[in-house]
DNA sequence: GACTTGACTAGAC
DNA sequence: AGTCTAGCCAAGT
């Protein structure tokens, strides 16, 4: 499974009105150090792809080198009825939690930094 | 194959 | 609560 494939077909399912972080995004792929290459590939996505239901884990919504962008997405998330508080959105009301037969796999084992501990679940 | 570039993150001040 | 740093890694050149 390509890299991109994989983040493209999970961030499909995080349902309207909830929203995941990059790093939620590459552990539930089995790539829990990947955080900043789902950034990466968030940025060349299909039409079909709901990008906007993926923040940062500040629940914000990261800078882009252009800035266009930052305002659709906190455009489409407040058309689903997310509501940013102080510029972020609120992970602990509307975060995705992913059943089991979301996730495709475990979470690789933490280093120093970068990667993901199971705690957004 | 060696850089370079990010829509990243956790920790340490 | 802001800023900085060190890790991380897929893609593009």
């Amino acid at each position: 499974m390509i890299f991109r494939a994989a983040v493209y077909r999970l961030v499909r399912r995080i349902p309207p009105g909830q929203v995941a972080t990059y790093g939620q995004v590459a552990a539930l792929i089995g790539r829990a150090r990947s955080a900043r290459a789902v950034g990466g590939a968030m940025g060349r996505c299909p039409d079909d792809v709901p990008w906007h239901r993926v923040v940062n884990a500040q629940g914000a919504i990261s800078r882009r080198r252009r800035q266009s962008g930052m305002l659709t997405q906190r455009i489409r998330l407040e058309q689903e009825g997310i509501a940013l508080r102080r510029g972020r959105v609120p992970l602990a009301r509307y975060q995705w939690e992913p059943s089991r037969a979301d996730r495709y796999g475990r979470p690789a084992a933490r280093r120093r930094t970068g990667g993901l501990a199971c705690d957004w679940r």
